[in-house]
DNA sequence: TATTGTTATACTCTATAACTATA
DNA sequence: TATAGTTATAGAGTATAACAATA
């Protein structure tokens, strides 16, 4: 809890918690203004890097229940975002790709969060933000954080 | 979003989403074995710093709707943590303040918010752990976050 | 018999708006 | 007429579990 009626630094992972929801927050707002979810963007990134997913491998990257995926994939395709395709080795599963449209949105999308990037870490020195960037990797990777979420935003 | 498939640090806003969802689950999990739901937590802890507020006021300071304020209350309330005393100067609104289980349990939730703030930092030197307080103490001075919740979890 | 994708259902959470009592 | 608190309703978002096709 925020202890800020207690003395000292004890407000850090208040602060974490807070600065956390007010990236993710602003960074939904960039994304519907490319007329995408936090989830959106995370399928579009994780189909850019790899290809010819199914839907079930995808759901485990994005650390969500298939059903969800569905739902997800059905908007995206509709938008001509994303194709399916019924695997030649397996029929029952798809191969998810990118469109040539799909491929454009995502790099929309990189630059987006570049500039969401550069907002944020905009109060701080260019050392300050390299800085807090090593101190927050170190702290990701004792947590074994590299999974592909926003998690509180759902992408 | 995340620029992982982009060299260099382009991630530090990505990393800062990810581990504020990461210490408010860890927070919310916390203040669930007291019983409690990050936003019961967030009531209990300003109304042991500013006793008698009222519902209203209440509702502005944690960022929520008034109704919501009401179930809130009900149930600590009913839990005996939390008294509702009619206003003798405007007898359409409450005073509210924690009973005595209420300011016992606020002071466990402040032993906890001290180990779940020692659990995070663990990974981290004092003098890193230093470090990133203030360089996420400057950002969120530059975004005027000083509000009293945890968005994304509600408290 | 197990697995991929799908659908239907139910659940949780929350905001909105109408209502009451006081002012 | 406006405000504090309450209630009822509806909406968004999501998980769960049953189902069809394929392995």
């Amino acid at each position: 809890m925020d202890p800020s009626t207690t003395a000292g630094p004890h407000r850090t992972a208040f602060l974490l918690s807070q600065l956390g929801a007010l990236a993710s927050a602003r960074f939904a707002e960039r994304t519907r203004t490319l007329g995408l979810t936090p989830a959106d963007a995370g399928v579009l990134r994780l189909l850019g890097r790899t290809p010819g997913l199914n839907q079930r491998v995808l759901a485990d990257r994005l650390g969500a229940v298939p059903s969800r995926i569905v739902a997800l994939i059905d908007s995206l395709e509709t938008r001509g975002l994303v194709e399916r395709t019924r695997s030649s080795a397996d029929r029952r599963s798809y191969e998810l790709r990118l469109t040539g449209s799909g491929q454009e949105l995502l790099a929309a999308l990189r630059r987006t969060a570049r500039e969401h990037e550069a907002q944020l870490l905009d109060p701080l020195t260019p050392e300050q933000a390299q800085l807090l960037h090593d101190l927050l990797a170190r702290l990701a990777a004792a947590n074994s954080l590299d999974r592909d979420l926003h998690q509180n935003t759902g992408s």
